[in-house]
DNA sequence: CCTCCACAGGAAGCGCAGGAGT
DNA sequence: ACTCCTGCGCTTCCTGTGGAGG
């Protein structure tokens, strides 16, 4: 097939009407499902519009339970209603999962207000005190949002948050709230208690979608994004059940749907069908595994494959010495530094987090405390991720004896 | 009931790279 | 050219702990 082809194929899609409308970004015009938590994170935030500082907002919920969306979606109309009104309120949109230190949330903020800063260089003091100043010139209510702040916490500790939470002391006519939200609900604990009670001045949850409630999300997402009559009937109740068994995640679910399209449309189906949702199911989860591991440092792979060859390819379960030893192995035969046995324990956190591995914390008693590690993703994916570096060539050879024996197909 | 293993996981801090400001 | 800042991957040192075996 020539480029051309493909870009006419792609320009006349006999399954998609509308793609955009199933990405993750995208804002619908209506949140099913969702409308008690509209009405509520409205009721906090319309005191702005007569220009009184609304009350911050704690926000908890799994993934895909719509709280940016739902947040996103009332901020927009507040927006708009304020600029009819002629009250100055202004919303500013961070995402701490890929901005994840104090001083990229507050240049992030800061370029928001037409402040200009360097993205590195200066201290974090400095970027706050320029934050301040900009706003102490100004008027209005803004408000700032922080998706996803568990990120922050967990590195960073609460320091800025609490600085953030006390900005208003420090100006006159600008009034600023903060909204917070966050995807694990025990983080909250390890807050500062002053930090928690000034940010929780209101607090919601948002409980995970059923697989019904899933199914009226994507159908009225797929009315717009698919053309007539593409979509087999079995398609919107496997892509709902198969999200809600992972705790009701919507964009899982989105996901699935759209992934699930574009197969069809690959494979030059004109329907979209069970089998094109199963295979989209796959391919999210390889492309995922992909993508962690091959941005992973070094000693993190090595870690990895430590762990592959100990595991025998995620047959039995291991435990941190066992893998340490495996490891140290490995690094004996590239010839470089190994990295001490805190650190290896601190890597398979850092993998048990990504998902690529589980863990659990055993005592076998007499024979000590340890974790039970197994492999949690796909071996096979993982292991063709490492070999696209070729750092680790000397030491998967080993790797794959240990973890493929004899029956070379292996499938979970 | 107590011990003691084999670790978990917190705290502090180090050396380096990358980038500003002067 | 020099100083100062941050994030990162890491080390060092540390205290804490569930439960099998004595």
């Amino acid at each position: 097939m020539s480029i051309d082809e493909i870009f006419k194929r792609m320009l006349k899609s006999k399954i998609f009407r509308n793609r955009k409308v199933l990405m993750p970004d995208y804002i619908p015009k209506e949140l099913p499902h969702r409308e008690r938590e509209i009405e509520r994170i409205a009721i906090t935030l319309a005191p702005a519009l007569r220009k009184d500082r609304p009350n911050n907002l704690f926000i908890y919920g799994l993934t895909g339970t719509g709280k940016t969306a739902a947040v996103k979606y009332v901020l927009s109309r507040l927006e708009s209603k304020s600029s009819e009104l002629g009250a100055n309120v202004k919303s500013i949109y961070v995402n701490i999962r890929h901005r994840d230190t104090p001083y990229r949330i507050l240049t992030d903020i800061a370029t928001e207000l037409n402040v200009r800063v360097p993205f590195t260089g200066l201290s974090t003091g400095e970027v706050f005190g320029r934050l301040v100043s900009k706003l102490k010139e100004l008027n209005g209510i803004y408000i700032i949002v922080l998706d996803e702040i568990d990120f922050l916490i967990r590195k960073h500790g609460d320091d800025v948050l609490y600085k953030l939470t006390r900005i208003n002391e420090l100006l006159n006519r600008a009034k600023v709230s903060i909204i917070g939200i966050t995807n694990s609900v025990k983080f909250v604990e390890s807050l500062d208690p002053r930090v928690r009670s000034s940010l929780g001045e209101e607090e919601m949850v948002f409980p995970p979608y059923n697989a019904e409630q899933l199914k009226d999300i994507l159908g009225q997402r797929a009315k717009i994004a698919f053309r007539e009559n593409v979509l087999d009937t079995e398609v919107i109740p496997l892509c709902a059940a198969l999200a809600a068994r992972e705790h009701g995640d919507a964009r899982r679910a989105l996901d699935l749907l759209r992934v699930a399209g574009e197969i069809a449309e690959r494979m030059g189906d004109s329907k979209v069908r069970k089998k094109h949702v199963m295979v989209a199911r796959e391919e999210i989860e390889r492309d995922r595994v992909g993508d962690v591991v091959r941005s992973l440092p070094l000693h993190s792979k090595l870690v990895l494959a430590s762990i592959l060859a100990a595991s025998g390819g995620g047959r039995i379960n291991v435990t941190t010495g066992e893998i340490y030893e495996w490891y140290k192995r490995v690094v004996g035969i590239i010839g470089i530094e190994k990295v001490t046995f805190r650190r290896v324990s601190g890597i398979i956190g850092e993998l048990d987090m990504l998902g690529i591995i589980q863990t659990r914390v055993i005592s076998r008693g007499r024979y000590g405390k340890t974790r039970m590690i197994v492999i949690a993703a796909d071996p096979k994916t993982i292991f063709s991720s490492l070999e696209e570096d070729p750092m680790l060539d000397p030491v998967l050879d080993i790797v794959e004896q240990e973890a493929l024996p004899k029956d070379e197909r292996r499938r979970i």
